[in-house]
This record gives structure tokens, sequence and C-alpha cells, in this order.
DNA sequence: CACTATTAGTTCGTACACTAACTAATATAG
DNA sequence: CTATATTAGTTAGTGTACGAACTAATAGTG
């Protein structure tokens, strides 16, 4: 993302020095804060043998199963070339299923095994561990989640112009 | 990151059900921010021959040069087997030099060429670009940044006690 | 009904990101 | 001074991400 005023004292003619400084890229933070975070997930996903993408695909199969993998890239905003070998490497691990659809053969129902189903009871334990290993009030992860809906909006908007 | 409560109504005993929804993970919403924002820069990097993570080593360099691998993976939190790669292909475009230093034959000295330097110019058009595409106040995108910052400390402290 | 366009996934190539194992150089202890 | 430990980068292997080209199946059109 741009940069932002520096918070207190702004110059009135910034220098174009200022503009390219690091602390001052709000994508820098937002790749350094996504990354931060998803090493804290990865010690509490490591025993379940889910990586984060794998685990937001999980999700979006609890939450209804089967899923075409047209959907699924459309919730996580993935595109099919990324999500292929994942689903793949699902299946391996006996968590779902991949089987072309009756209806339309194009389509790849995923569906949850047993397994993966079961996978579920474990994985209700990671929420409130992040929470607790994070140690921020909800108020804060709140408002976070509110500016980052806001962030996903607009360069959501800025890409479709550009189309 | 964890979930966090559903704004307004809250219920006193949330089901494990809502634990788990897609859009309640506000690292989901991070992961998401971080994807959209950077496919608004890819466009505006690509005329330059640059990625974002060049770009962000770019910047650091900009700032101060030479500096160490070692350095650079300090500041942008990347480990040095991402940035090996990385360095050598700036090299390969022309951007940089890999040299080793004098003092400490351990150390690789990473320093801007002419090129590299007058790269600069093209770059400062970047931050105002993504600024104006997202169309965003600068008030939220500081309080963004806001949260982000404290997320990164957070998270940045739950690895450190884990390690 | 045959032809074309569209859609759903896969495959390929490039570039991160992270872990583990390795090499070379410097620092430290005895 | 020499053996050991530490430090700085590299290499190898796995898993995303994304663009481009490809295949198979369905939808639409004349």
């Amino acid at each position: 993302m741009g940069n932002i005023a520096r918070h207190g004292k702004t110059k009135q003619a910034e220098p174009a020095e200022d503009l390219l400084a690091l602390d001052r890229q709000v994508c820098f933070a937002l790749v350094i804060a996504s990354r931060s975070v998803l090493s804290v997930y990865r010690p509490l996903l490591e025993p379940m043998g889910l990586t984060h993408p794998q685990y937001l695909v999980m999700l979006a199969l609890w939450e209804k199963s089967p899923r075409s993998v047209g959907e699924i890239a459309g919730l996580l905003q993935l595109d099919s070339p990324t999500l292929s070998p994942l689903l793949k490497r699902l299946e391996d691990a006996g968590l779902i299923t991949r089987r072309r659809s009756n209806d339309d053969e194009r389509r790849l129902d995923i569906e949850l095994t047993a397994r993966g189903r079961e996978l579920r009871r474990e994985a209700e334990k990671i929420p409130p561990a992040v929470v607790a290993r994070l140690g921020m009030e909800i108020g804060e992860l709140e408002s976070l989640h509110a500016s980052l809906t806001k962030v996903i909006v607009a360069a959501r908007a800025a890409e479709d112009d550009q189309a």
C-alpha cells in the first residue's frame, strides 16, 4: 500500500525521501503482519498436519460440503491453479475426496471424508489458542478486522477498474 | 488470527460452529488483504521489472547502501534462504552487486548499481499511485497501520514465548 | 444438428517463504 | 595457538501464489 503521513508532526512538503521510507509503507506492514500471524498459527496447525491455506480450505468445507473447486477459489480468493495441487495434497492426507460431478463433468466435487469431518474437533481449539497467544484485546482485533475489510473492498475495486 | 466476536448482537454462548466461520477469522482477512493489495501493486511494479519483495529490498537499499544480507533480512523479516535467490535475480537484473565484505569474508555486501539508484525516480511514483487507486482516506490508512503494528508486535512476542 | 464460445480444472514455469542441512569464516576458550 | 562454537550465507526440498497455455465438457447460435 502507499505511504501514509507520519503520525504527529507532518511536514508541509514531504521530501520524496520519506515517501519511500520502509516504515511508512502500509503494504509492508500488511505483508509483515500476515507473515507474523501465520507463524503463530504454524505450530498450532502442524500437529494437525495442515498448512494455513489448507486450514482455510477445511474451514470452507466444514461450513458446507461438497463444494466445487471454483466455489472454494471464490471464497478464499485463490486461483484454481493454486488450489489444484493443494486439494490433491488434502486428498493424499485422507481428509477430502475429489470426484467429477454427475451433473456437470467439468466440475469437481470436493467432499470431506469421515476423517476430515473429525478433524474439526481439533480445529476448534485453534482460534482461541491464537487469540490467547497474541494476547490482544478483542476490541483491537475488531477494529483491525474492520480496517482490513475496507482495504479488501478498496483493493478489489481498484483491480476491477484496471480490468 | 483467531476469531473475534461478531459485531453487534453477540450471543452469550457462541456455538463452536461460529468460531470456525471463515468470515470471522482475522487471519483470513489479513491474508486476503495482503494478497489483494499486492495485486494492486503488481501492475505498477511490472513495468519496473520488480516483484513486491524485490521492491521492498530496493526500498531498504535506497535508504542505505551497501547493506549485508542479514541486515536486509532483519528489516524485511525474511530469512536469508528467501533472500539469497531474490538478490541473485536483482543482480541479474543489473540493479545491485553482491560482493564479499573485506572486513568479514562471511558477509555479503549488497550495493546498488547506477541503474539501481536511478530506478528510484520511477519508484517514487508508486506510493501515490497505490493510494490513488485504493481511493481510501488517509485516516483509514493510518488506523490500519496502527492496528497492523500492534498485531506485528503481539505476534512477535507470541513467537518469542514459543522459542 | 454442427460450430463456436464459454466454463471448469489441470499443467507448466517463475518467484516467494520456510525448514533443515551444509559450508566457510570468524570468534572464543583453554 | 588450536580445538570448538558461533555466525553469515547457500543449497535442497516442500508448499503456496500467479500468469499463460491447454484440455474436456457444456452452452449458445444459426
